[in-house]
DNA sequence: ATGGAACTTGACCCTATGGTCAACTTCCGT
DNA sequence: ACGGAAGTTGACCATAGGGTCAAGTTCCAT
């Protein structure tokens, strides 16, 4: 590859990793190239697809995040304790970075290594939903299909109070956690309520664009 | 009005009732216009915008289902139960009905009848909770603004899932449920668990397209 | 320093959507 | 049964996004 192109590369690889970042990975390719000052025809000529690009920017850095993130859950004594953690840090990721809330909801299957990612984080996942079940701390009707579910509803809810309300999945977050608990306890919510106007803002945003 | 208009605004609004309720509210209307069989050009003509074709077709139907659904739940003896109801049933109406998932997440503030009927409901929603609050069955800290994100989160979720697991969201408003239950009881889930090939589909669909 | 390979560019094509309007057609009161 | 008002149509505008490619530019091995 001649040296102009290994540049070009990497101000594509550089201004996908910011946008994607900020906006998830649907952010429209012409924009990355806007970005990143080249034309958008050098961007399909050396990455081909959208998913090439994620694969070469998102994956290395998503994998690093799961995989602490799973890692500190199962470094807890406490099988509860480790699987609260586990699920109040996924969150966190996808409502703090878009991309990973992509990631976790399994977009973009086009995207090998990412699936890969994707893959070993579910084994992950597996595990410590296992290990807190054992223990007795996590109702037994709870599945790891019912974790997904979890985490795709949690990346649209964050993504659309990403503005308006930014810790709002806190408090369904923690109403679930409190439902997924053998025990019964009900844990102090982690934040304030949310306001009228919140809502109204929030739910503007799961529509359209402005 | 002239009878040939009036016959157009009458084969528009079937058209625009059935595509609401198929696909939601954000449907094309051109795509409403041909299925009307009229052009996308009479629509704008009689209807001029979007939102007055839903207050025109979708506010008198959303109403009654939203009311009569909060009349039912005040009706129950138990708070609790007339507070599980209602959620349980509203999410079932967002999952049945794509347009009524859209009123209730107050989309369109555009529709001025809609958003009375959006009103409504909410003052209906907040009799039930205080209700459940007040009778000690319901958590303190759960407020109306829950309530909204709650309903939020299951219209995304019930409308991914509407093909490939149309009873998933059940599962997950179960789980709420026993997080926002004072007492601590854990009740059966009310289906099966889902599939990794359903999550996958959802999932997909969470995204783009088909 | 030069010529051919490698690379870049931006105009172009496509789809889908919201929206407008001049010219045409239909209705219906007289 | 006729003429003007009312209504309808579809071509047309614009936007936004994905994607292609001929022509022009840049690099670098010789």
């Amino acid at each position: 590859m001649r040296a102009d192109a290994q540049r070009n590369a990497e101000k594509l690889r550089a201004a996908a990793a910011e946008l994607f970042q900020e906006r998830g990975l649907d952010v429209p390719l012409k924009e990355i190239a806007r970005r990143a000052g080249v034309s958008h025809g050098t961007l399909y000529n050396l990455f081909g697809t959208r998913e090439a690009l994620i694969d070469a920017v998102v994956t290395d850095l998503a994998a690093d995040r799961l995989d602490g993130v799973a890692e500190q859950a199962l470094a807890f004594e406490d099988a509860w304790e480790g699987f609260a953690y586990y699920i109040e840090k996924v969150c966190e990721l996808q409502a703090v970075d878009p991309a990973v809330a992509d990631v976790v909801s399994g977009r973009y299957p086009g995207a090998e290594r990412l699936m890969a990612v994707c893959g070993r984080a579910k084994d992950a996942a597996t595990r410590i939903i296992e290990r807190a079940r054992h223990a007795g701390a996590l109702r037994p009707d709870f599945t790891d299909e019912d974790l997904l579910f979890t985490f795709g509803a949690n990346a649209m809810l964050a993504r659309a109070a990403a503005d308006a309300a930014p810790h709002a999945w806190r408090r369904s977050v923690a109403f679930l956690l409190d439902g997924l608990r053998t025990e019964a306890v009900r844990g102090p919510l982690p934040v304030g309520p949310i306001t009228p106007q919140q809502v109204y803002e929030v739910m503007r945003s799961l529509n359209g664009k402005p």
